[in-house]
DNA sequence: AACTATTGCGCAATGC
DNA sequence: TGCATTGCGCAATAGT
C-alpha cells in the first residue's frame, strides 16, 4: 500500500484534435531547436492507433468533451499561454533593468565620493592657509612691550 | 462564474500522497484547494528512439507503466518540485533584495549630493574670504612710491 | 552516475 | 469578457 497504481487524474487524455500549435510563437528561444512540445497534447496518436477514446480514467466523458475538446477552450488556452509568456518576459526584463540600475547607481556613488574627497581636500588646504596666515598675523602683531605672548589663541577648528 | 461547477480532473481523490503539501508552505497564497496537477503525456522521445509504448489507452503497458507509476519516478518528481519551489523562492527573494538595494543606493546618492553641495558652499565662502583679504592687503599695502598697483593679483583658482 | 538547481512551458485560479 | 499575474507541476538541461 505504498503507491496506488492508479493514475491520478490523467483525465487529460486529449483527443486527436489537431489544435496543435496554431500560434506562431516565434519567440527567440534560447536554445530549443527541437520542439519538445510536452504539452498534454496528442501530437499524434500512435500510428495505427485506434480511435478509442477511453483513457485511463474511465469516467464519464461524453459531455465532458465539450471541456477540452472545445475549440474555444483551446483558443483560450492558447491566448493565455501567450499572455503568460509575455508577462514572464517582461518580468525578466524588469529584473535585468533593476540590476543594471544598481550598477549604475553604484558607479555614480563612486563618482560622488571621489568628488567629496576632492572637495574635502581643497577645503583642508584652504583652512590650513588660513591658519598659517593667522599665525603670521600673530607674529607680526606689534607686541605691546614686553609681552610677546599676545597671541589671542587662534582658536583653531 | 466562468468556472462551471464541474471539476475537470483531479476528480478522484487522487491519493493525496504527498504531491501537494510536502513542506511547510504556509504561504499566504490564495487557497489552493484542489491540486490541479496537469498530466502531460510523455514527451515525444527524441529522434532515434521509437517508443511504441506511448499510448493513452488503458492497455497493459507493463514496462511503460514503470515509468510514471514507479515509486522512484514519483519520488524524483517530488524532489524536483521541491527544488523548483526553492529555486523560485530564492529568485524572488533576490529580486526583492535587488530592488531594495536600488532604494538604498538612491538614498545614499542623495546624501552624497547634499554633502557635495555643502562642501562646495563652504569652499566658496572661504575663497571669497581670501579674495576679500587679498583686496584688503592690496589697499593697505604701502605703495612703494606712486605705485598702488603692487598687488600681485591673487590669481584665484 | 545520481542529485540538485535552473529554466521554459503549459494549466488554472485569480486579479484587474 | 479578456488580458495580466501568479503558483504549480512537468520535463529538459546545466551544474556538482
Amino acid at each position: 500500500m505504498s503507491r496506488p497504481p492508479q493514475l491520478k487524474v490523467t483525465s487529460s487524455d486529449h483527443n486527436g484534435v489537431s489544435v496543435i500549435q496554431s500560434q506562431s510563437h516565434a519567440s527567440a528561444g534560447p536554445a530549443l531547436p527541437p520542439p519538445p512540445q510536452q504539452v498534454p497534447q496528442p501530437s499524434s496518436p500512435p500510428p495505427g492507433g485506434k480511435s478509442a477514446s477511453s483513457s485511463a480514467a474511465p469516467g464519464k466523458m461524453k459531455k465532458a468533451s465539450a471541456d477540452k475538446d472545445s475549440d474555444e477552450y483551446r483558443q483560450r488556452r492558447e491566448r493565455n499561454n501567450l499572455a503568460v509568456k509575455k508577462s514572464r518576459q517582461r518580468s525578466k526584463q524588469k529584473a535585468m533593468d533593476t540590476q543594471q540600475r544598481v550598477n549604475q547607481l553604484k558607479e555614480e556613488n563612486e563618482r560622488l565620493e571621489a568628488k567629496i574627497k576632492l572637495l574635502s581636500k581643497e577645503l583642508s588646504v584652504l583652512k590650513d592657509l588660513f591658519l598659517e596666515h593667522a599665525h603670521n598675523l600673530a607674529d607680526n602683531v606689534q607686541p605691546p612691550a614686553g609681552n610677546p605672548d599676545a597671541s589671542p589663541a587662534p582658536n583653531n577648528q
